[in-house]
DNA sequence: GCGATCAGCT
DNA sequence: CACAGCTGATCGC
């Protein structure tokens, strides 16, 4: 904040150019509308620059034109997560997250759906007089003063754990144990079972023995008489009342014998303690989530995966064998002791996820009669539109995993069951598509403004959204998550994950960089292994002006054209996005902006103040500005069709369309185009709410991260290469 | 008929 | 190119 520029920040763009509207204008100026063009520009600069010299806001940098060179030629080589070697290793020691220390254990919070607040409970009425962005139910990425706020919130993480008790039981989808039963028959032979089961129990450590299936005290038993009663037990049918279960073994009835075996064959039964603490029985065993791995404590990459592996073949396995009567004593004798099946019930008419699951991934084997039935889940029918042609899962891009962890991130499109943690980063469409209302895949994670959003618009249900708050610790599944402000559209985030391993994930999901970033604290004591990045405009010829001086620009065109009282001005938006922009104009020129009662009640969605509300109308009569979507802007024959709406009132259309991608390939170098058909001029302004080129590589070299991954425009190995080389370059 | 997906378009 | 997302055709339930 040292250096206040005392003129207008020298940035690319060019004087706009009012002389058509001149020679056309059929009025004189209005004053009481808007001031004469020389007294609106100094108007505009004075509103902007105050509003810049405001302590609470970003300093304004002249572009640097230094790094708007050709792109280096495209060096083709390589894997797709690149190593890196910082290029300047922090100058002082990082030092380790702090994790825990001042966390508040939230865990029964957990269960209680996502707390989306209604308009009235939102609206903070204790907004700054600024107007900044700041919201009763979250601050927008793009405020100022919300930077302020959410920096005074940095202290006093929240711990919320979220295992998998937190799953719903009817999503969960066990796979049928017949072909795993067989497997272990074909390993050890009733008496064999029965042996093992009486041996692991004999020890009770006060010397007495306990049968493992009731509980009752055998110890007056000889063995052999031990033999026919635990045989007994498996026989029978009907389930041991539960007063009649010794309460000291009530773990032991949870039967662990199976799972036990499972993991030996996979050499891994140095983890049996863990299975059997949390009493993961066969069935439980085939529900588990790479996640609830991570919650038993199984962090190490190579014995998880095993786990997920065999599991998922497990599976497989059921997959094929469906259709097959169970054997109700092979049941009993091999793994689901105690559990009452009926003999003449087929397996999968007890698990009913996996038996539509299941029928998704063999349709033919599946008995018409389930899937004729109402038992057809939502999840099923999500499998099956997720599927591609060729009836395989599309495979998940990398950029949407969280290495290291069984999260997805803005990956929709990709949903299958092995996932129970979806984070949503913000509510574009490219970010959520493939989301329903019927989406039962677990919790979705996102921001409280994304929460409503994705409740309002898609219709999913307040339970399954999980709402984070920004700049607090959050463990969700062993994993410490604290999102930060992502500065793209209302309610984006940033997400930064802290594994139980040591190492960090950062994914960026699409933001813009800002120079309170550089003081985070988060970010700066990271020591990041991965970073996931919004690689959008990952090109040094995308080196656009900050908003600010877009939006100054946009101001003074606008007053500039204002005399003609027939002048009709557009400003392009997205369903969100480009807020800050109309919202700063209006309040500069303190002139209301038409936005349209769809529009309104989506920005109402969006938690503004008052203060900034009182900005917007949904009378076109009271305002000449007006707030249309992008692609009306992007066609002139859509705006000639507008113009034609309103003819005789005006006679001219000045259209601001807010695009990073003025500065695309293939185009004139110019900062800011302007196109005129006839009556209609169109501004495409370089207003990005993606990084441009220049604080891409700022971010990267404040995170220093280990590895990069580029999440948009990644067609391979090749370009994730091309843009990293393009990140790590010295120009 | 409805909801979801996909191609085409800006 | 395609930010982000609309429209209309098609498919499956």
């Amino acid at each position: 904040m040292a250096s206040k520029p005392k003129t207008r920040p020298k940035s690319n763009l060019p004087e706009p150019a009012p002389t058509l509207a001149m020679a056309m204008s059929e009025g004189d100026a209005d004053d009481d509308d808007f001031q004469n063009p020389s007294q609106a520009i100094s108007l505009a600069q004075t509103l902007v620059l105050s509003s810049l010299k405001n302590p609470t806001s970003r300093p304004l940098k002249p572009s640097n034109g230094t790094s708007r060179k050709k792109p280096r030629p495209n060096p083709s080589t390589g894997k797709e997560n690149r190593e890196l070697l910082p290029r300047d290793p922090p100058s002082k020691p990082r030092v380790p997250p702090k994790i825990g220390s001042e966390r508040v254990n939230l865990s029964t919070a957990n269960d209680e759906p996502a707390r989306v607040p209604t308009r009235e409970a939102t609206v903070s009425d204790e907004c700054g007089k600024d107007g900044g962005f700041k919201t009763g139910i979250g601050y927008y990425a793009g405020s100022i003063e919300s930077r302020l706020m959410g920096s005074s919130l940095k202290n006093g993480g929240l711990d919320i754990e979220a295992g998998p008790e937190e799953e719903d039981p009817g999503e969960i989808e066990p796979g049928t144990q017949l072909r795993e039963l067989m497997n272990l028959c074909s390993e050890m032979n009733e008496e064999e079972i029965s042996k093992a089961v009486v041996e692991d129990l004999k020890n009770c450590g006060d010397g007495r023995v306990e049968c493992p299936l009731c509980g009752i005290d055998i110890s007056d038993l000889t063995e052999e008489l031990r033999h026919v009663h635990t045989n007994e037990c498996l026989d029978k049918e009907v389930p041991i009342p539960t007063d009649e279960i010794n309460p000291r073994s009530l773990k032991q009835a949870v039967d662990t014998s199976p799972v036990i075996s499972f993991l030996s064959n996979l050499g891994l039964s140095r983890y049996e303690d863990a299975f059997m603490r949390e009493e993961i029985d066969w069935d439980t065993l085939q529900w588990l989530t790479e996640e609830d791995l991570l919650t038993l404590g199984i962090v190490p990459l190579g014995p998880r995966k095993k786990i997920v592996h065999a599991l998922n073949d497990l599976r497989k396995a059921n997959c094929n064998t469906l259709n097959v009567e169970m054997d109700v004593s092979q049941v009993r004798n091999n793994g689901n002791i105690g559990k009452v099946l009926p003999g003449n019930k087929l397996i999968t008419e007890f698990f009913q996820g996996p038996a539509t699951r299941n029928s998704v991934c063999s349709p033919r084997n599946v008995p018409p009669r389930v899937e004729g039935a109402n038992q057809v889940s939502a999840q099923k029918k999500a499998i099956t539109r997720n599927k591609a042609n060729s009836g395989k899962l599309k495979d998940i891009p990398p950029w949407c995993c969280v290495p290291g962890t069984p999260f997805r991130v803005d990956a929709f499109r990709y949903l299958r069951g092995d996932c129970s943690h979806w984070f949503l980063t913000h509510f574009h469409l490219d970010h959520y598509q493939g989301l329903t209302r019927s989406f039962s895949y677990g919790k979705i994670y996102c921001s409280e403004i994304t929460a409503q959003l994705v409740n309002s618009k898609i219709g999913v249900s307040l339970d399954r959204l999980h709402v984070l708050p920004l700049n607090q610790k959050i463990r969700i599944a062993g994993t410490d998550v604290t999102c930060l402000d992502a500065n793209h559209c209302p309610g984006s985030m940033i997400l930064l994950f802290e594994l139980p391993n040591g190492k960090t994930v950062l994914h960026t999901g699409d933001f813009r960089f800002y120079p309170e970033m550089v003081s985070d604290p988060m970010l700066r004591s990271c020591r990041l292994h991965t970073l996931i990045l919004d690689t959008t405009y990952c090109n040094p010829q995308y080196d656009f002006p900050k908003q600010e001086a877009v939006i100054q620009f946009v101001i003074e065109a606008i007053q500039a054209e204002a005399f003609n009282p027939k002048t009709l001005f557009l400003i392009g938006s997205y369903t969100i996005g480009k807020e800050r922009l109309f919202l700063e104009v209006a309040r500069c020129l303190r002139k209301k902006v038409y936005v349209g009662a769809a529009k309104l009640r989506l920005l109402e969605c969006l938690g503004f103040p008052k203060e900034d509300m009182q900005w917007f109308t949904v009378n076109e009569m009271e305002s000449r500005i007006h707030v249309v979507p992008m692609w009306t802007i992007a066609s002139f024959k859509r705006m000639k069709h507008l113009s034609n709406q309103y003819y005789g009132r005006y006679n001219l259309i000045v259209a601001f369309s807010p695009t990073g991608w003025t500065f695309g390939k293939g185009k004139k170098k110019s900062p800011c185009r302007r196109w005129q058909q006839g009556t209609i001029i169109r501004y495409e302004v370089p207003y990005s709410e993606h990084c441009s080129f220049t604080e891409l590589k700022e971010f990267v070299r404040l995170v220093s991260p280990e590895n990069i991954i580029p999440s948009v425009n990644n067609d391979g190995p090749a370009s994730a290469d091309a843009m990293v080389a393009l990140l790590m370059s010295d120009s």
